[in-house]
DNA sequence: ATAACAAACGTTATATTATAACAAATTAAG
DNA sequence: CTTAATTTGTTATAATATAACGTTTGTTAT
């Protein structure tokens, strides 16, 4: 039962919920316009409250996008192995969950002698809408 | 015998000669600074060559560092599967060419319906040494 | 409860990364 | 050659992210 279910403070509870109320990842400038009627007035304080919830597994940011989407895997914990699927189209962004992927990479070693506790992984192409539509 | 097997400009052979030299990723900036003694003075001038030299299949970007790295996978002809192994400690990056996690991560494909044709995976860990130091 | 410490906050300034817009020069193709 | 496409040079500016500092709030141990 030894969860880390961090304690939210104030600005990344605002932080968190614009996130998860979006359709998909928000750049950190956007979510600052979203939050400025709460009272978050500076880039820092969105910054700081990104990056303890990637640190809570509470968010992912998209590195290719530099954007920030909520984690729909409530089994993964601490979330330090992610996987996404990105419509080069569309830019519509879902976190992959397949159990059997993240098996293969969890414990994918090669010859180099280093062990990987850590992966990010991005997939892109068509998503089936906009195949149909091209 | 039709290879992408491009022909590159003055400025795109001056960056790509920077970044193969060097024993890393460089950043945007730090090549810009490397290059002003042979003429390019603007910082467009080297994200528009790192532009070309991607699409080329001659370099890749590390998303996570914004930064970019000479391609060693020469079969790799136009190299829109990616993968490296990124030592936390260190900072050392290395392109992993594994055929079996190539084939796998190629041919993925999950219940979304969707095809994908390109990825980027960023392993991080500890690389041998660092590993033996801490 | 309160002292001691850690975490979060607010604020200003600035660093870093990347692109827009436009005109001139160079290169490739018919 | 000449037309079209690409590359270049240049200035300006947009977008993303962090440094530094002092204050406030929250936690823990006595």
């Amino acid at each position: 039962m030894t969860q880390k279910q961090e304690h939210l403070s104030k600005n990344q509870q605002i932080v968190l919920s614009i996130i998860e109320r979006a359709k998909g990842p928000l750049k950190a400038y956007s979510i600052l316009y979203n939050v400025q009627k709460r009272g978050i007035k500076a880039p820092l304080q969105v910054y700081r409250a990104l990056e303890k919830l990637i640190e809570a597994g509470k968010i992912h940011k998209i590195e290719s996008k530099n954007a920030f989407i909520a984690c729909k895997n409530s089994d993964c914990e601490i979330s330090k192995t992610t996987a996404f699927s990105i419509c080069n189209n569309c830019e519509h962004v879902k976190e992959i969950k397949n159990l059997k992927l993240s098996k293969y990479l969890s414990n994918f070693a090669d010859n180099s002698g280093m062990k990987y506790k850590k992966y990010n992984l991005e997939f892109f192409g068509l998503c089936k809408n906009c195949k149909i539509k091209q």
